[in-house]
RNA sequence: GGCCCCAUCGUCUAGUGGUUAGGACAAGUGAUUUUCAAUCACUAAAUACGGGUUCGACUCCCGUUGGGGCCGCCA
């Protein structure tokens, strides 16, 4: 232990980095990649380093470059530096000049063509896909006579022959046979860097203690450490996670729905479940906590319990997860979180402050902000009101997104459900009507409109019945149209008396009819 | 096909030679309840297979099988 700390004292500080490319938008398996990293330099008081990888002109694309620092600021994984390959070419091309002047590294001029043809046939015979090495040995007269003509070149990397063994640090000791790699192509251009090499020279160039990345990385491995050795970079420590699977074991991809982080966040996933969710896909503990928050998992995260075999991604977990964070909101929290998924539903709207001079009464009725107003009805909507509504619904949503299909009826002129619905197990529609004009007529003389009123007020007709259901249930659903909801002494007394009574009125013509 | 990696309940996992193989999600049952949740209690559920090593293997070694990753002038 003491032995450890000392050597990272004197290397420097520990510094971690997530090279996404701006191809797509950021992927849960890459946030989870990114947390790992970021909660390894936390816990040692490092640097972490967020790194644009967009050599790939043609694929890059700004907008998910946003996405990538969006989703990093939504999910609380701050870096503390930022690169971006596009601005660092002039860095790349030293290198490559410097490993060309040493023999390191060669042009090549095969075209495409050729080398498919030749990658097929190897394939075919059995083969690794190697390059043969035919422009490996090309005269120094020969390429200049072929720079002169302007023919299309790569940059290769003279690979030398050897093993290569480097400690994983989840996986221990892994092995390649370099012959198999072949001399791999470093470069299109001189301002043209291919992923190997420029990684390599970010990740030496920004001092990075630790490459902390996906499984599909480990073949790459060796490629980068062979690159490091020609340019006389010492070895950063790796450290391979194992994949994020779907349900059918294969890596984790757009096919299988929802795996940006963006889209989990429009599907109303808590930022704190995610974080909390994805640091459990490859790593425990080792206690029985299953619940943490970004500052106990730095505290308590190493790479030494991160576990070796690739993790199914369970929705059904992640479900629960965010049901628990949703239940410990505050309640003013979530309805502010839950307000956008009103909005967008079409169920309320915001008032627009009115430009210019508002009259007191317009200032005072934005005295209690947010307002709001329910689009159907044109009624106008408090904070407190929708705070109440959400109150009621908060232990049953896993998504912030349940809220729009468990709450519609709230905001809804007219209910529409079939008449069955009404009737209590082996009640007829006559006796749910019976019910309703009963409740109807008890709730019509309360003048204290609280719930607890309402449930004195019913008890002695409940206590005569027996079964609760008898009127609890026509109630309930007279309320809310739906077969599952909150408790309707609670609904009621959230929808207001008006509201309560004609509903049941309505209920009661709809039982009548046919 | 070649190379590399992996293997405990359906899923995420604990376990580091001697355990009634533990927890969580999901499932089921019950309690509570008008309903749906939430909550509580309980139940069912796993060491892929075959060889070693050992007094003793889930644990160490080898093989088999299975799964995955990579084999780009993408990252």
């Amino acid at each position: 232990m003491e032995k450890t700390e000392l050597k990272l004292k004197k290397a420097g500080e520990v510094r971690t980095r997530f090279a996404p490319s701006p191809t797509g938008f950021l992927h849960i398996g890459g946030a989870r990649t990114a947390l790992f990293n970021y909660l390894w330099a936390k816990k040692q008081k490092g640097v972490f380093i967020l790194r644009i990888e967009n050599t790939d002109k043609k694929r890059s694309k700004g907008k998910f470059e946003s996405d990538i620092k969006e989703s990093f600021k939504w999910l609380g994984i701050e870096w503390d530096e930022f690169y971006k390959q596009s601005e660092r070419l002039k860095i790349y091309e030293n290198y490559l000049k410097k490993l060309l002047k040493e023999d390191k590294a060669y042009f090549c001029f095969c075209t495409e063509e050729e080398l498919e043809a030749h990658r097929q046939y190897q394939l075919s015979i059995g083969k690794p896909p190697i390059y043969s090495g035919k422009c490996a040995t090309l005269s120094k007269t020969t390429i200049k006579k072929y720079l002169k003509e302007e023919k299309n070149f790569v940059i290769r990397f003279r690979s030398p022959t050897k093993k290569i063994v480097f400690n994983d640090l989840v996986r221990g000791k892994i092995e390649f046979d370099t012959s198999l790699i072949g001399d791999f192509v470093i470069a299109k251009d001189f301002y043209w860097p291919l992923y190997n090499f420029a990684a390599t020279i970010d990740d030496f160039d920004t001092k990075i203690s630790h490459v902390i990345r996906g499984e599909e990385h480990i073949s790459n491995t060796p490629k980068q450490l062979l690159l490091q050795d020609a340019l006389g970079f010492p070895h950063p420590k790796y450290a391979h996670l194992p994949l994020i699977l779907a349900p059918d074991r294969s890596k984790l991809s757009k096919r299988h729905g929802a795996v940006s982080v963006r889209d989990f966040r429009k599907a109303g996933y808590l930022s704190e479940a995610l974080i909390n969710y994805m640091a459990f896909l490859g790593w425990n503990p080792g206690t029985e906590r299953e619940i943490y928050s970004m500052p106990s998992l730095i505290k308590d995260f190493s790479l030494e319990r991160v576990q070796k075999g690739g993790a199914i991604f369970s929705i059904k977990k992640l479900d629960w997860i965010n049901g628990f964070y949703i239940r410990q909101k505050p309640i003013e929290k979530l309805t502010e979180l839950c307000i956008p998924y009103l909005i967008k539903s079409g169920l309320i709207e915001r008032i627009k402050k009115k430009s210019g001079n508002p009259s007191p009464e317009e200032l005072k009725l934005f005295e209690e902000k947010p307002q709001f107003k329910i689009k159907e009805t044109r009624e106008l909507l408090k904070m407190q009101k929708l705070m109440e509504i959400i109150a009621l619904y908060q232990t049953r949503i896993k998504k912030l997104s349940d809220i729009v299909k468990d709450c519609d009826f709230f905001f809804k002129e007219r209910l529409s459900y079939k008449k069955g619905l009404l009737r209590w197990e082996k009640m007829k529609d006559e006796e749910a009507y019976d019910s309703l004009d009963k409740i109807e007529k008890i709730f019509s003389k309360i003048e204290i409109w609280k719930r607890e009123n309402l449930q004195e007020n019913l008890t002695k007709e409940l206590e005569r019945v027996g079964d609760k259901g008898t009127f609890l249930w026509p109630l309930r659903v007279a309320l809310t149209g739906k077969e599952g909801s909150a408790g309707p002494l609670e609904i009621a007394e959230v929808l207001g008396k008006e509201k309560t009574l004609k509903r049941i009125r309505e209920a009661k013509k709809l039982a009548l009819g046919k």
